[in-house]
DNA sequence: AGGTTGACAAAGG
DNA sequence: GCCTTTGCCAACC
C-alpha cells in the first residue's frame, strides 16, 4: 500500500460480499486504473491482509492460473466454500455471481 | 531512461 | 465457442 491506488483497489475488493465474485475490469474502473494494474495489485498483496482476492476473477468468469501452480486451485476451493458453483470447465456464471460495484450489491438475476 | 513482463479486457478471425 | 492481436498501467531489469 505504498500508493493510494493500491489502497483503493484493496478497499473495493474488501467490499465484495461472500458468495459473490467480481472482475478485474470492474474494480479497475472504480479504482481509476486498468485491469492489469488490479491484477498486479493482487499479486502484490502482503500476507495477513483482509482482502478476499479469491473473489476477483477475469471477465471470462474464469480463475486466472498465476505462476504459482496451486494458487488457482486454492481460489476455486475458497469460492466453492462460499457457495459459488463452477461449471465443468471451471467457469463461473458472472450473470449470477457477478457483483456489480456501482449498484452496491446486485445479483438480482438468480436464474 | 528504455524495454520486457504481468493473476487483464476488448475486439477480430 | 475458441484462439490471436492490441492496448492498458505499473513494476522489474
Amino acid at each position: 500500500m505504498s500508493s493510494p491506488l493500491y489502497n483503493r483497489i484493496y478497499t473495493l475488493v474488501r467490499k465484495v460480499p461472500p458468495g459473490r465474485v467480481t472482475t478485474y475490469g470492474r474494480i479497475a474502473r472504480q479504482a481509476g486504473c486498468t485491469a492489469r494494474t488490479v491484477g498486479f495489485a493482487m499479486a502484490a498483496l502482503p500476507a495477513g491482509h483482509d482482502v478476499p482476492w479469491q473473489r476477483v476473477i477475469n471477465s471470462q468468469g474464469q480463475v486466472s492460473p498465476r505462476r504459482n501452480g496451486d494458487g488457482g486451485l486454492i481460489q476455486r476451493l475458497l469460492l466453492e466454500a462460499e457457495g459459488v458453483r463452477f461449471d465443468s470447465r471451471g467457469r463461473v456464471n458472472l450473470l449470477r455471481y457477478g457483483w456489480e460495484l456501482e449498484n452496491g450489491g446486485l445479483g438480482g438475476d438468480g436464474r
